[in-house]
DNA sequence: CGGGCGAAGATTGTATAAAGTTTCGCCTGT
DNA sequence: ACAGGCGAAACTTTATACAATCTTCGCCCG
């Protein structure tokens, strides 16, 4: 009895609007189309998604215990400046997950989702290709993600989330060079390794590839962050 | 210039009044004074607590996002009833996690500390002593999320607070014994291995203290919770 | 006597309005 | 000319009112 005719669990942010608003919000973060320290004001989402702040209120609140947003008391909220720190403790923390999440991928791996990796991979190549630097890094967070949701793990996955949205802010605030393209090839090894199924090896790919990308970043002083995103202004 | 002189950031829970709710109902999960499937109806918190259903609504969208309240569409706010699944998934990353944390709060070790843990134990031996099943539980929990301080890693810790609530869920559903004094002595052995800041020790026997952990719980069928649900409710 | 339909009650979702706080410009006084 | 303070505007915070939805209970029909 009780039959379980709720709309599906496994869709929680599909067709209400305060999901469109966080939704839209998050994809402009992550494609550094929103700066950190970028004010959002709330008649201005809600003008933009013509909903009340009510529903845009939920959305930064959603944002915010995800981390990609501080809302300051009677301020409002701002799109987040990770520090230095917060970055290691980030780049830390997939480094000790991310690897874990590539074993139970290859424990659930299944032709669809090969054909999903490959299909992702061909994506990525191609906006690289396109020269869509927003583009690519979108899909190079969507990337871990879908390893993560093919792992099946929904509690990696929603702390992977966190940690994807997190890592773009800090890409972003303290990469040394302009390298958009990296790690594309990366991404293509990981995906040969869960192919064959090795385990060992797609486990020591995934932790050198975050290496890398930590590598790239200048994680120096905590004045860096001002400077860097006088930068991004300045342009 | 632009002296940091807002409120401290490191006090994101003290005085205003959605924090109080979420940590008032928070404290009643906690001790297993709320039961999984209770409704928390809007209404009912807000006279509790003196508060428009404004601010209850907040606090209940915060802790829905912890994952120990579950909010069904039109239907309100429920206590959260992980499923063995989720026991499994919850307990696996605690393991992966809190070696790790215990890492970090051996690097982190200094005499303040080591009183503040030396008190948690005599606060949980008290307990014990006294048989307060609800403060042994609640102080169970409040020792890892000590460690987790220790470590100073705020994501870890972010983290880690997520997975004792939910832990503390799981063991309220699945534990096969009335075992309330599982795990005292546990800690104290970590304790002493902080102490002598022997990482191999403390990560192991931290492991080893969730896995006994673990080993208590009955993660069997999925209609199991209903029939510990009606233990529970029935006496 | 059991089952299904329907209206009333209750509860949540959303919007709007009132209250409090911060910020920024402007004006005055030195 | 510059420092300091007053005041208005804009914003966030909180509360309340309205609309939509679900639940429940009673009643009617089979």
């Amino acid at each position: 009895m009780a039959a379980k005719t709720r709309q599906k669990p496994d869709a929680p942010d599909a067709s209400d609007r305060v999901s469109r608003i966080r939704e839209g919000v998050t994809a402009a973060i992550l494609e550094h189309r929103l700066l950190p320290g970028t004010k959002l004001g709330e008649d201005e989402i809600g003008e933009i998604y013509g909903a009340s702040r009510t529903l845009v209120r939920t959305a930064l609140q959603q944002l915010a215990h995800e981390g990609i947003v501080n809302i300051e008391k009677n301020r409002g909220a701002f799109v987040a400046r990770p520090s230095p720190a917060d970055a290691r403790e980030v780049f830390e923390a997939r480094r000790l997950i991310e690897p874990t999440i590539v074993d139970h991928a290859i424990d659930a791996v299944s032709p669809a989702w090969l054909d999903r990796l490959g299909q992702h991979l061909a994506e990525e190549r191609e906006a690289e290709l396109r020269g869509d630097a927003r583009a690519s890094v979108r899909l190079s967070g969507e990337f871990h993600r879908l390893v993560a949701e093919m792992s099946g793990h929904s509690i990696y996955l929603g702390f992977l989330k966190e940690l994807i949205a997190r890592s773009s802010l800090i890409i972003l605030l303290y990469r040394r060079h302009d390298t958009p393209a990296c790690g594309t090839d990366h991404h293509a090894g990981i995906v040969t390794a869960i192919r064959k199924r090795d385990k060992q090896t797609a486990r020591t790919q995934m932790l050198s590839h975050l290496r890398e990308i930590e590598a790239e970043l200048f994680l120096k002083d905590p004045a860096a962050d001002e400077l860097r995103l006088a930068d991004v202004l300045g342009a």
